[in-house]
DNA sequence: AATCTATACATCGTATTGCTATGTGTCAAG
DNA sequence: CTTGACACATAGCAATACGATGTATAGATT
């Protein structure tokens, strides 16, 4: 998978990912990987900036916890994380829609 | 249409866009148009940048013509281009693929 | 005891890429 | 003679995914 391929994507699926559970950053990873059969398996250096820059725009929220020595950040989708899933969801129906409608 | 949603595909658009026959800049940005209903409506900015890079990348090869006073630069697919627009097809697939199933 | 692997988070620097704004110039319509 | 469509170009900006690197704990392996 190419880089670019991601780039304005990731944050529907991680906001996608907490919709059902609160989740800690490697557990989204992992939730990730196997939902995606492989094909999304994101570094370190995307994740986390990632769910800071989605905390930032008040999408997620987090809590520190400390569970057998190590410690955690869990995360949840806030209402307005909500929100924006439902328009999330909704874009990516329309661009896929007209990629297809191009690539065909 | 957020901006950051076509980032790494829009290269593979303009190839399928030339698949059918050689255009010009200008007759590329109409079809894309016409073929997307309007959801890709690429201002200048973003489609002859794109056009040179992928003739750097050999991907397309271009000609200069001039019709009815306006200078035009016409662009083809090359074989690597058709090659590489294949690649992108199936990369597009595993890529909508995997979101549908993280997103759903 | 030492090493490896998995878990868990963080951030700096980089490359890529699409967009805004601006500029050049032709041509037809009003 | 001004507006709009046609046609191309590029400088500068903003956003973002990634590689590399660092910190730290726990369990399994050697």
């Amino acid at each position: 998978m190419r880089a670019e391929a991601l780039k304005g994507h990731l944050d529907g699926l991680i906001l996608a990912t907490l919709a059902n559970r609160p989740a800690h950053g490697y557990a989204i990873a992992q939730t990730l990987r196997e939902r995606s059969d492989g094909a999304f398996d994101l570094p370190e250096g995307t994740l986390y900036p990632a769910l800071h820059r989605l905390e930032r725009a008040g999408l997620i929220s987090s809590e520190w916890s400390t569970e057998a020595g190590r410690r955690r950040r869990t995360y949840s989708l806030t209402r307005s994380g909500g929100r924006a899933l439902g328009e999330r969801r909704h874009e990516w129906k329309l661009f896929a829609t007209a990629v297809e409608a191009v690539l065909a």
